[in-house]
DNA sequence: GCACGCTGTGCCGTGTGATGGCACGGAGGT
DNA sequence: ACCTCCGTGCCATCACACGGCACAGCGTGC
């Protein structure tokens, strides 16, 4: 189902640059300006796109993504919202809620820190598992072996050997360190959240690397680790 | 493109009931099972959807719902964040953030009351727009005459001539109301959010009919007629 | 144990409809 | 007046989506 393929290709296009017409979108996909016309046809249709402003030769994405990306993940974050709500409260620093998807974590939702140096990811990132402390987190309840490990900065765990003493020591510890592994100044701390068959989600504390000394990064720790208990309660 | 239509409509519904499988997407949709399961490969293979759980014939969506939509009304919705949770703290009751779309308002992010009576709506719900208190903060900035106008309650507005003057009070107060026009016991006070072309957005605070005498009607109007304005002014 | 309902999967002849090259009209720009 | 970009529409060709059907596996119950 090529047409398919390609529709969806327009989509995600569409949905990057908008607001975009024809042409540009077959140069940048590569497709006959037909074929693009077709799918935009359709899409329209289907109410997944629409006429962006007063012109009928730009799109936009509608908010059916949105209804789409609502049902799936968004039980979970009603579960989650007071409990990050009140983890910053106790930190002060920006929570992170990510779930697991194929070799990856994905952010689904955050509150940030009111400092003024903060960190900012855009919801739907993709991190990491053996280099982030979400990633960990998760790694370390899933109990199987990550993939290729890439290296993103000098502390990044690349030796297979070393990352399974490390998911040994969260799951001793119960949370997950981050020291700069993906981006070298920033720091975080991660516990999983667990349903029944093994980590559904993930809540992190992400600070600037100079805002996590060792003291306060233990306490975090113990934070996280509450909260994520705490939700998984929730979450039954 | 039927196919296409299909695809996406096969994805709606996975989105909708997952974890679902061949045989009951078909029976839901009216299509052949060979249809639905050549759909379902081929969104798999464009990653929209993922085999749920252990199991490989059961299948929920990824997060590519949640990328696109991210792109979208995400910019938006980070300006949002911080001015709604003042909003929030200064009225202690559920704040919405919703956009226009077609003949509705799409509700694009929420923050809860702390209250245990309280509204939720989903993300991604339409509100008509002569029936709402943000429809009608965007209606009365669209100057443009609304559909049908259909009844709800008893207080709801089904008069076009009522509905201009309404309108003109909107704008005159800056902020819009709702009394129980949408359901009778609920009650909120919109403001319009303004962009180059228009209204882009539109803020509220929503309570139950019983929280909102009239003073206190007033002081929230201004207070989110406040916001509304500062969130325009953050959006440049 | 055999029959039956259900599941998901695979095959294949038919003919629909997607493809993509091309031409056209319009809007700026020079 | 030219040239270039835009979006749109047309149409002959043939790839491939369609959907009926058959089959394998599984659990249930006379």
């Amino acid at each position: 189902m090529q047409n398919v393929i390609n529709a969806l290709r327009v989509l995600e296009e569409v949905a990057a640059r908008q607001p975009i017409g024809v042409g540009e979108l077959a140069r940048e996909l590569g497709l006959p300006k037909s074929t693009v016309q077709r799918s935009l046809r359709t899409l329209n249709e289907a109410g997944w796109i629409r006429p962006a402003g007063g012109e009928v030769t730009r799109w936009q994405v509608t908010s059916k993504a949105l209804q789409i990306a609502r049902t799936t993940e968004l039980g979970l974050r009603d579960a989650a919202m007071p409990v990050m709500e009140e983890l910053r409260q106790r930190t002060g620093e920006t929570i992170h809620l990510m779930v697991p998807e194929g070799d990856a974590v994905v952010l689904i939702e955050r509150l940030e820190t009111d400092k003024p140096l903060r960190i900012v990811l855009p919801l739907g990132i993709r991190l990491p598992l053996h280099a982030s402390a979400n990633g960990k987190a998760v790694l370390a309840h899933l109990r199987r072996p990550a993939g290729t490990l890439l290296g993103y900065t000098g502390t990044t765990i690349t030796d297979p050997d070393a990352l399974r003493a490390e998911l040994d020591g969260v799951l001793a510890r119960g949370y997950a360190d981050n020291r700069g592994e993906w981006r070298s100044d920033i720091a975080a701390v991660a516990a999983a959240v667990l349903g029944p068959d093994g980590p559904v989600a993930s809540l992190s504390v992400s600070t600037p690397a100079s805002r996590m000394p060792e003291p306060l990064r233990a306490e975090y720790g113990k934070l996280v680790t509450q909260a994520a208990r705490t939700l998984t309660e929730s979450l039954g």
